[in-house]
DNA sequence: CCTCCCTTGACTATTATTGACCTTTTAATA
DNA sequence: TATTAAAAGGTCAATAATAGTCAAGGGAGG
């Protein structure tokens, strides 16, 4: 079954394996000509095929001479804690983030300094903001979740 | 994909740092000849590449024998940084804290990699929680402030 | 039919570039 | 000294060039 999706799905990948870092950059709007479609397809595209849960990272830059990033990054084993935050987002308290910082730094994905710098953002940051007008248990659990999650999704994407 | 802006910023990079004291002096009007632009091109350069966000100070001079002076000014302690997040809480937008971080990373404050983590911290997490209540602008850039500052005090404090 | 992808297009957001007009400083000259 | 022209640089708004978002519709397989 023919699909535009999987055509520039393949294009794009077979140009990420002859680069010798594994990243290209293009411009939506020429792609969307080669191929004849909606610039908003190339979009799908990225989201769909190329999003960090299959090993790539898309940066962009919009305006003049802007441009569109795509690299193709190893992925690893943090994918099951994402998972785990998403799922129990409300419930996510201090002690949970020191557990899991803990768990990874005695796994080697942080640092002790890094595990320092998450905790500073999920913990001391959020017991000062009662001024935010923002104090639910449960939002304030959530906002620490989604803080967590964007930055363990930042060291899966991690390459050096 | 050629940019003229990016040339520019390159242009006076490369300038910057082949000069012994990391400070040179143009002319605008010189420099727009040189590449061919309108010298208003310049100050747009300056404005969005060279702004103190990023670590440098620019000075100028109209008038006969006018010039533009452009300066990469080192940091030696992040306090001051901490006292600007203290006063300009509610106006600490996205685009500060990207340039707030590569000017700590390149004056080796923080690892690139921690970089990411505070931007993943400060700016993706607070990208999605739109459904949280918490919608000011005003108070978003807060929360953004006082994460961005619980770091820069862990970083502070941090000894290896 | 129903659902899940795919595809499109209208609308929005961001970044770069240019040009018209304004301000400041210096230098010549009345 | 006062005036004025020339030589800088500054500001701002209009336009162009990109990319992003979102909702609606289409079609193939169950």
């Amino acid at each position: 079954m023919y699909s535009l999706c999987d055509d520039i799905e393949q294009y794009i990948i077979k140009l990420i394996e002859g680069s010798p870092d594994q990243t290209i950059t293009i411009q939506r709007g020429r792609l969307a000509n080669e191929f004849d479609c909606a610039p908003s397809q190339i979009n799908y595209v990225l989201a769909t095929r190329f999003n960090v849960f299959r090993g790539f990272i898309v940066e962009s830059r919009r305006g003049g001479s802007g441009y569109v990033r795509i690299r193709r990054v190893p992925i690893d084993r943090l994918e099951p804690v994402v998972v785990y935050l998403d799922d129990n987002e409300e419930y996510l308290r201090e002690s949970d983030v020191e557990d899991l910082v803990n768990w990874l730094e005695r796994e080697d994905f942080i640092t002790a300094r890094e595990g320092a710098l998450i905790q500073a953002a999920t913990i001391d940051a959020l017991n000062k903001i009662a001024d935010l007008d923002f104090s639910s248990v449960a939002d304030r659990n959530r906002l620490r979740a989604r803080i967590f999650r964007e930055i363990l999704l930042q060291i899966l994407r991690w390459v050096e």
